[in-house]
RNA sequence: CGCGGGGUGGAGCAGCCCGGUAGCUCGCCAGGCUCAUAACCUGGAGGUCAUAGGUUCAAAUCCUGUCCCCGCAA
């Protein structure tokens, strides 16, 4: 079974190396950047691993364009593997491969249907998610199931951790699911359209902490938002990011402002209940904990904090 | 050459604009007190002020090059 693989980060590197077994014949990533601190050219990681084993890499900017789609019939697939490429396919690409097009995402679908649904799980709050392979539709994410696996989420677990379970997850499920259909085994199950929620792209504005909300929903906000954007108040005019905090049932005062200060970090008055700040990263500086954050920039009990950042 | 912040005893910061004996909080060591509150009090060790040059009677502080770290933006 010929394969082309389309996928751009890290959780797409994951699954591509994951596919030792199979017959990957090329690979499509996004157009080569500039983009960090200096603009320096940036090279998927995927890119990256077509190079080390000198594998077909495709960058295309476009893929309504006609010499995209030759290239990719060029290639003779039967199946396409999509893993968070960062593009949509058109209906002309999705008819390419013999067989149909898969893709992995990070969701048990019809649920959090999009672009960033790892995040938006643990900003609701869930216990429970998953991933799930289907045969990809016109419609964002609205294939046919072929497999799906659910996991559990951690009271504490970062979208950073999360996703990151979720690749090696979802890389393993990859191939068992890629062997079932290459031996004709496996089933279609269409989605429940009642039952579809979104889970857009995320923005910087998300980021913002809003202390009128329960400590509980920041609290989701802060886990949630990792790596991009965070979530972040404004010390001083400058944006602080809480990394890591735990809610706390301490009384409320306004909103935003210290309520207490401890060995371990200090606490911030929300709608409901309090912050326990355990670790910052204030704009410029490095990451630290709330502890050392304290010895350099004392903060007094009653001082606030808003995100007044714009 | 996208924009900007920063590298000062183990940690986090101040000092730099207006050159002239390196300061604060924490930690650490010794001792005291004995504690609701980042406990408190006394004493102590510990710094090539990223690095290479330059200006100067004198540079953490001014000038130039280099290395490293970080945020924004994408």
């Amino acid at each position: 079974m010929r394969v082309v693989f389309f996928g751009s980060d890290d959780f797409a590197a994951t699954c591509l190396k994951e596919l030792k077994t199979v017959r990957v014949v090329g690979c499509v990533t996004r157009p080569d950047s500039r983009q960090g601190r200096g603009m320096k050219l940036a090279l998927s990681p995927i890119k990256n691993i077509a190079l080390e084993h000198d594998m077909v890499c495709l960058q295309p900017f476009s893929l309504k364009e006609e010499s995209t789609v030759q290239q990719l019939k060029s290639l003779q697939a039967d199946i396409f593997v999509v893993v968070a490429y960062g593009k949509i396919l058109t209906q002309a690409v999705l008819e390419i491969p013999k067989m149909f097009c898969v893709n992995v995402h990070g969701s048990l679908l019809p649920k959090y249907r999009g672009a960033a649904p790892v995040n938006w799980a643990i900003l609701h709050g869930e216990k429970e998610t998953g991933v799930t392979i289907q045969k990809m539709a016109l419609a964002l994410d609205a294939g046919d199931i072929i497999t799906q696996q659910s996991m559990t989420i951690g009271p504490q677990e970062t979208s950073i951790q999360l996703r990151d379970r979720m690749a090696q997850v979802g890389s393993k499920l990859l191939v068992r699911t890629l062997n079932d259909i290459d031996s004709g085994n496996y089933r279609l199950t269409p989605q429940q359209e009642s039952q579809a929620t979104d889970a857009p792209k995320l923005t910087k504005e998300m980021g913002k902490i809003d202390w009128g909300r329960p400590a509980g929903q920041i609290y989701n906000q802060i886990r949630g938002l990792q790596p991009w954007p965070g979530a972040f108040t404004s010390y001083k005019g400058k944006m602080l990011k809480i990394l890591e905090a735990s809610p706390d049932a301490s009384v409320g005062a306004g909103p935003g402002s210290i309520v207490d200060i401890s060995k371990e970090g200090f606490i911030i008055a929300c709608g409901q209940g309090g912050l326990l700040v355990k670790s910052v990263h204030l704009e410029a500086g490095k990451v630290m904990s709330a502890h050392d954050f304290l010895q350099g920039y004392r903060l007094t009990l009653g001082e606030g904090l808003y995100a007044s950042i714009t």
